[in-house]
DNA sequence: TGTACATCAGTGAACGCGCGTTCACTGATGTAC
DNA sequence: TGTACATCAGTGAACGCGCGTTCACTGATGTAC
């Protein structure tokens, strides 16, 4: 590998390195200090492209839900162009995203570390948040007008993301197979979502 | 306040000092020597109690499932002793102690910190999830059988989790508003948790 | 095409901080006789 | 009841560590003329 001295992409690369402490240390491992290290660079680098710890967890949270919103179109692109099946396709990938990178999920969804002022994750978070709404006719998701369709849409959503948590969690696995011992969890998972798409 | 040498009960004090600071402060935060500065107690005091801060975090976990069953409990006794009643109180209950000690809640269903071989954690959390399954007759929650009954049951705790996560962290507030302004997040809320327990 | 110079990206030493942990200690409590 | 002694709980100084941040620097790039 060529040595130069300037990176020439350091901040994606950051980013990127920023992504596989997360995934194999866990977000207590995620430093500035770490993801200079990662990445191959002095530990003061950083600072150049993100003004603090909080500022390099904020983009990689915004790049997190671009490739969220690209695993469920994904899969709303291989299903069948019902709304049930759009549904269904949503809440799995939903689900296997979280599963996939369970770090960058708890980053995105949960962490009371993001700058939710920071442009580039607010205009991602809120993109990705639209695909959970149900489609109109072929114009893609639109706004819910009736309390009712708001209703429906919100408790979706939290059994596609509680599901998601308790997943990564391992609570699920670990209460269903006390419930239900030898139970195939896959199989079970596809049912609970079929449960909340219908 | 007497300045007695012993504190007499600073395994609990440390506990409840560790709660304050989760609470205000957030997890981050959280270390031993934060917990003794809280509890009023030098910084080298708590390792005669809690060997590890991942102990302490347990200690408090274990503590924090006590309460969040007494939560629930008090739910249920005060609603009606049919299935449907009782679901719809388990439900209110879940959410309401997650609203109403959010950091708590993110510790004892998310964290990665938690040591799940100590003994009072295990026990507490089990007794807990237990409380999540539908009720057999008059002799409290007892385990389904059925692959139908496994899965209502699940698809219900997803509902319910996903609500409480998305509720602490301001996600369905942020997005319901966005959907439809001027919602009532409260009746939102109560209409959710009735789909869910439907 | 070539030179001068400004700008930018990354370096490496240094700083102060809070952390967990160790360790000899001290004060209080409990028990044996 | 009194004394001696073991045990226990908490103290405070000290340690090494990784952190974020600062700062003068150096090497590379881009631009003006």
């Amino acid at each position: 590998m060529k040595q130069a001295y300037h990176h020439g992409a350091l901040r994606e690369a950051l980013i990127a390195a920023a992504g596989t402490i997360l995934e194999r240390d866990g977000i207590t491992a995620l430093t500035l200090r770490a993801a200079a290290r990662e990445a191959g660079v002095s530990h003061a680098a950083p600072a150049h492209h993100f003004g603090s710890l909080a500022g390099l967890l904020s983009e990689l949270a915004a790049a997190g839900f671009v490739r969220f919103r690209e695993t469920i179109a994904a899969e709303v692109a291989a299903a069948a162009p019902t709304p049930d099946a759009r549904a269904l396709a949503v809440s799995r990938g939903y689900v296997g995203f979280a599963r996939a990178a369970p770090g960058l999920f708890r980053l995105m969804f949960r962490s009371e570390q993001l700058d939710w002022t920071n442009a580039a994750l607010e205009r991602e978070g809120a993109a990705a948040f639209m695909l959970l709404l149900p489609p109109e006719a072929d114009d893609g998701p639109v706004l819910p007008t009736s309390p009712q369709a708001l209703n429906t849409a919100m408790a979706h959503w939290s059994m596609v993301h509680g599901l998601a948590s308790l997943l990564i969690d391992g609570r699920l696995q670990a209460v269903a197979s006390k419930m239900h011992p030898g139970v195939d969890i896959e199989q079970l998972i596809a049912q609970i979502i079929r449960t909340g798409a219908g």
